[in-house]
DNA sequence: GGGCACTCTAAGCGCTCGCTCACCTTCGGC
DNA sequence: GCCGAAGGTGAGCGAGCGCTTAGAGTGCCC
């Protein structure tokens, strides 16, 4: 965690460590476009144009427009498991750790809901051996939640039949927030993360 | 309903209707195509090669390559629809009903990933007309999970303090299965579709 | 058995894409 | 005040895209 990048509201703009100031321009305005419109229907024009340069002006920066789907996707997965494992690890019961994950991990992916939708849903655009990169921190994120029920388990205060399943459950639930919260909506990431984490105590049976 | 569309297992093809059968031959390599790679990643070329085509042979049944997502898409929405309706309209209690209306809905998106995939992620290629026409399908499903929520509450078998809430994360949670689902993993349609039912009646606090 | 509707192909048009290249500007170091 | 590095631009290349067109093969009706 860097200094002050992170603001208590909704929209952080968590691009602290991108510099130049232009090469971060071109990250944010490609996360927009690739939100938007889906990587392969964003062009390098159209990411150019957002941040305020000529086409050629990416080529400075990075090598490849797949480079940016990379980068995006690198620095948005370490952000998610830090906010998940910053709860994994809290002080408390196996049901408030839980909770405060889903609570935040949710958070993450309303109040980021751009970058969340690139990061989950446009892997498939990036090459085999990034592809695995990401897919590798997609799989600490899994041993995070699942760390948190075994341990409830362990402890006598969940009543969970299927760990793993329920564990690819809970990160679904909260993952499919990226696509379909609205900002326009008629709810706060906060108000979501607060159902989420509620529904998911149901979901094993929390005692204590 | 028709007949016979529809096999005991996991991959109907459920593309009975679709005729001729050139015309049938080039959706489902289209619904391929943009599974695999995305429908603005996927050329016509692609897709008419796959049903053993010349590239021209797509424009003689569908007009542009757009046409063929919409249909994929309103035929899919209508089937998942159906699936849903039926567990919903079913003898039995709430909780029986919503266990079936998972199950079924959870089955349908694992078994039919690829056209599940298509119809839940590539919404934002149609244009404006083609995506109110899904859309208003896609309230219609969440008309259905809430009818039943609602049932169950007015009954006194569920303890739900957020129907509208707990309706789309319960959605949600069966939708996302198209994503991760893959035949070769651990699980069948079927296990899926009884783990699912269970966490969502735990969601839901069913006690009948 | 001639005409016609239907289905399909080979060739290719016009366009936009990702990306490159030659050149220009700004600026700190000496 | 000159110099090289760094960051930027305008023009445009080669490729691949969605889609069209001219014409060939095939089967059905009369």
């Amino acid at each position: 965690m860097s200094t002050a990048e992170e603001t208590a509201g909704g929209e952080p703009q968590p691009w602290g460590e991108v510099s130049p100031d232009a090469a971060r321009r071109l990250l944010v305005a490609a996360v927009e476009a690739f939100a938007e419109r889906g990587y392969h229907a964003t062009t390098t024009r159209d990411i150019a144009g957002r941040a305020g340069m000529s086409p050629a002006a990416l080529y400075i920066h990075y090598k490849t427009k797949e480079e940016l789907l990379h980068r995006i996707s690198r620095i948005g997965h370490e952000k998610a498991l830090d906010v998940l494992r910053t709860a994994a690890d809290s002080e408390g019961t196996p049901a408030d750790r839980l909770a405060e994950a889903v609570r935040s991990f949710v958070r993450w992916h309303a109040g980021q809901h751009t970058v969340a939708r690139v990061v989950q849903y446009e892997l498939d655009a990036l090459g085999p051996d990034a592809r695995a990169e990401i897919v590798a921190l997609r799989r600490q994120n899994d041993a995070e939640v699942r760390r948190i029920i075994q341990d409830g388990v362990a402890a006598g205060d969940f009543d969970v039949p299927d760990v793993k399943g329920t564990t690819v459950a809970v990160l679904s639930l909260c993952i499919d927030v990226a696509r379909w919260f609205n900002v326009n909506g008629p709810r706060t990431p906060d108000e979501v993360g607060a159902l989420y984490a509620d529904l998911v105590l149901r979901m094993v049976r929390a005692t204590k």
